[in-house]
DNA sequence: CAGTTTGTTCAGTATTGACTAAACGTTACG
DNA sequence: CGTAACGTTTAGTCAATACTGAACAAACTG
């Protein structure tokens, strides 16, 4: 039986599973945001989560370099610790943002073709402006939330 | 070598595979915006993209549950067409959006776990209240574009 | 320099799921 | 009825990839 710190945990990596992402990634995420502690080591994230080194140490890479996470470090101590940043869930909304409305660039170029049906065209401009307003709509609140 | 269109649509495929759809689901899609029939059916779909009928038929009725498309009969023919509908883009935005929100129903659980740190309260609850604010412009922007 | 600690890389395994061909059920029509 | 047209379901194949254990590289310690 999971504890309910446990089962969240789980639930973390369930999500980002469905975003095609390693749920062991979700599931670090997730320990770094529940965690006590101010950041965590390498090990105790083994430990705690069950799960190999190798698969922490690759997925950890992937974290940071999604900005999802930070890497900190000591003098005098070897080891790599990680934390989540308050500014990284920040980063993080913003990256899916981004990521929907890279479907824009698609709708756009789409409209770009030249033999479309003025039926077609139409069709696909409506999406282009409902995006375009979208992006304004969130280019907005990302400036207003950057300034804090 | 692909024609320009050509090259969209599997584009559009590419870009719902990152999302964990099964490629010939966003083939199916592009091919049904960009095409200049104001419906297709599911024979020439196969022929056009070269998959299976079996295919088609499980995608198609996906993309029918996201109400990407709409399925459209016709009095006196068995066959089933299919459009992509001018709301169906709202709808397909507003699905993405929920997916990307469903990530603070996981923010606010972890925010009710009992044990946690004032340290750790403060970080999961700023996340919370970014998500918040995000839901909120969301909100009144679908608002704004369903009235239309 | 040996030995230890720390993290990365790599090969192998196992699971998942997209896609297909073929069989099937259903409805129309001569 | 028999046959044809249409769509769904199912069993099977194949490719992608998450995860692990083990080997490895690099940095510190006595």
């Amino acid at each position: 039986m999971l504890s309910p710190r446990e089962q969240i945990i789980e639930n973390f990596g369930q999500y980002f599973e469905n975003y095609k992402l390693p749920r062991i990634l979700g599931r670090v995420y997730g320990l770094l945001l529940l965690t006590d502690q101010p950041y965590l080591g390498l090990d105790q994230i083994v430990t705690e989560l069950k799960v190999s080194k190798a698969s922490v140490s690759t997925v950890v890479r992937q974290l940071v370099g999604f900005m999802m996470i930070e890497k900190v470090t000591r003098p005098g101590d070897r080891r790599d610790y990680y934390q989540v940043s308050p500014k990284a869930a920040l980063t993080y909304i913003q990256n899916s943002m981004r990521g929907a409305l890279s479907f824009a660039d698609l709708i756009e170029k789409a409209a770009k073709l030249e033999d479309l049906t003025p039926e077609a065209r139409q069709k696909i401009e409506r999406i282009e402006h409902l995006y375009e307003a979208l992006a304004k709509v969130l280019g907005e609140f990302f400036a207003e939330f950057e300034k804090e």
